[in-house]
DNA sequence: ATAGTTACGGTTACCGATACCAATACCTGA
DNA sequence: TCAGGTATTGGTATCGGTAACCGTAACTAT
């Protein structure tokens, strides 16, 4: 096979100019519209592929969107990165995804690496980051948003919750449900932010309600079904027994409850049981689980309708940086209802 | 802010050429040790970023694999992923994601779009295309590999396992176990071809031992939870009652096992179930689930491994296409424990 | 001391599309 | 018919690195 054909040998072949072919490619510029569908027509019976390389060096424009999560392995932040996708994709921006396995050192050396592709606006989940990875996205001098989270000092743009918050609310509904002895099911402090910020707003609200509570922290995050059964182990082991146990997500939240089907113990009526997430599972568990709706796919299509705006729309980025609020939804179901 | 540095202004500010700028950016590259410290901690100073853009134009070496998996939202395919990412991160190589949800529509606008950053590989899932689509994998003149499946008439490499035999060895099994009449919940024929063949296997192999058997199918690719539990149903209304459900995958049977715990139907006692993928949960539901371990981290593993020998290694991609079988793992549990 | 070898840094011409500017074709109305 | 405008097309330099090649210094062996 001869090497592939480049725009000049389009342009050759169908009697035009290099730069008539280079516009036919554009969906907005000004070509002869019998013109396009020529040269259109000569390149896919040549074989030819647009080579972007050459475009993003000479036109300074990549058309990616750099994203972190933590993990892919998630249904919340694959919604996200779903939403994010969705919102750009007919824009011209494409997702160009790392992974940080919850490590804020790990997120340093990705972002590093993403910017190098010279992304058009950087996504990241969560507003902590080390030092140095701070100022990376400070100085990439492209727009920055930082979601999943509502950061004290953003860096740029938030499409975000308050995690604290949004536990909070879970221990008021609880507490209005009748009970007043908690347990918060979660991972241990490092990496993963969002973790830590339910617990806190967990202890904060349990104390204001002046409830009695306890803690129980598993490994290292994401915690998951198996650690969440294991901790549910530990709780029903103990005397006296909470009245419910709220979890870090509906994972963690998942494996309480196959725990207690294992021992005998109903949910709610022996305990109250709540997640955090609103995961495709806890619709269908026997009981189905209260839990949190963070709006995971809002989050990444409102991160995407901004961008799109700064990007290829008419906001310059130079305004004033914007904060996007999404409200969580408190989804009560069967796992808490009243005795 | 001034705009940002270039190799030119690292070289001028360490008084050295830009090409042995660009040199101490290459970790092989002959530098001397203390040159290229120096320079790299003045790029540091002056905010340097490295511009892979300009780097791949002229090295014609993008770095990226192009990946397409049906979905995000899939922790099978996300292990996949995790697999590929890690067996070619340290040979400079980075994924370069897209999904296709289940569509060889969308799977070839996808392949076009990935094709135009100048993957220096494809990855595939499936071995079922367009006839466009496949085309363009052909004459793309990068290593392919189809991965999930075993096609008949590969495009490259392939890198997977008969889903067809894999859902014969679970009838085998049940048959074993004492079922007589089996049903199968699955989706729709269109797109999910890992689907299909699943239910193919079911078939012929039901066939050959000379079971009862009955489809359920319902909705578009994926199935999910939801309409395991709606398929569980139905069964569950119909007489005679099957001795066994098999689904497509574990989340279907998860749904499917929730709604027997809603009507009192003891799994295995009443009737059997298995899945198929070895979700997380598979182990934790209450019983655990029998199932198809088709090892989805290996999967991309082995293509990541296969894929850095050829780009970064000893192998020319010129040699025969290979074909790694990977064979998956009855994972044999609670849910069809013989009565 | 000299030739031969290695290691390192420098020079130049690109990679393939597009920004920028200019030119030409085409159309309208007077 | 022609001026004046719009729509479409063309020529050329250039984006920021690096392949390919070259020159020189340092070191080794004889």
């Amino acid at each position: 096979m001869a090497k592939a054909p480049k725009m000049t040998d389009i342009a050759k072949a169908a009697g035009v100019s290099p730069m008539t072919v280079s516009r036919a490619f554009k969906s907005d510029a000004s070509v002869g519209k019998k013109t396009r569908e020529k040269i259109l027509k000569i390149a896919e019976e040549l074989g030819y592929v647009f080579d972007s390389t050459a475009s993003n060096l000479r036109s300074q424009k990549s058309g990616f969107v750099a994203v972190t999560i933590p993990s892919l392995n998630n249904a919340n932040f694959a919604d996200t990165i779903r939403g994010l996708t969705e919102a750009m994709r007919d824009k011209g921006l494409q997702v160009l995804l790392g992974y940080t396995d919850y490590s804020i050192e790990n997120e340093e050396r990705l972002i590093e690496q993403l910017l190098r592709r010279r992304p058009e606006a950087i996504v990241v989940t969560g507003g902590r980051h080390t030092e140095r990875g701070k100022r990376l996205l400070e100085n990439a001098g492209i727009p920055v948003v930082e979601t999943w989270d509502l950061p004290e000092d953003p860096v740029g743009h938030t499409v975000g919750f308050s995690n604290a918050d949004a536990m909070g609310q879970m221990v008021e509904h609880l507490h209005a449900a009748g009970a007043r002895s908690l347990a918060f099911i979660g991972g241990d402090d490092n990496g993963d932010t969002r973790g830590a910020d339910r617990r806190r707003g967990f202890v904060d609200k349990a104390r204001a309600l002046k409830l009695e509570y306890r803690l129980v922290s598993l490994g290292k995050p994401p915690v998951s079904m198996r650690e969440g059964a294991l901790a549910m182990a530990e709780i029903l082991a103990s005397d006296p027994r909470p009245d419910a146990v709220l979890c870090v997500s509906d994972l963690a939240a998942f494996g309480a409850l196959t725990e207690c089907q294992r021992r005998g113990i109903s949910v709610p009526d022996d305990i109250m049981l709540a997640g955090f997430g609103a995961f495709d599972l806890s619709e269908i568990t026997v009981p189905s689980l209260t839990t949190v709706d963070a709006h995971a796919y809002d989050i990444g299509e409102k991160t995407g309708a901004l961008l799109a705006d700064r990007l290829r729309g008419e906001l310059s980025d130079d305004a004033s940086p914007e904060i996007v609020r999404i409200s969580p939804t408190l989804k009560v179901s069967r796992s808490t209802a009243k005795r």
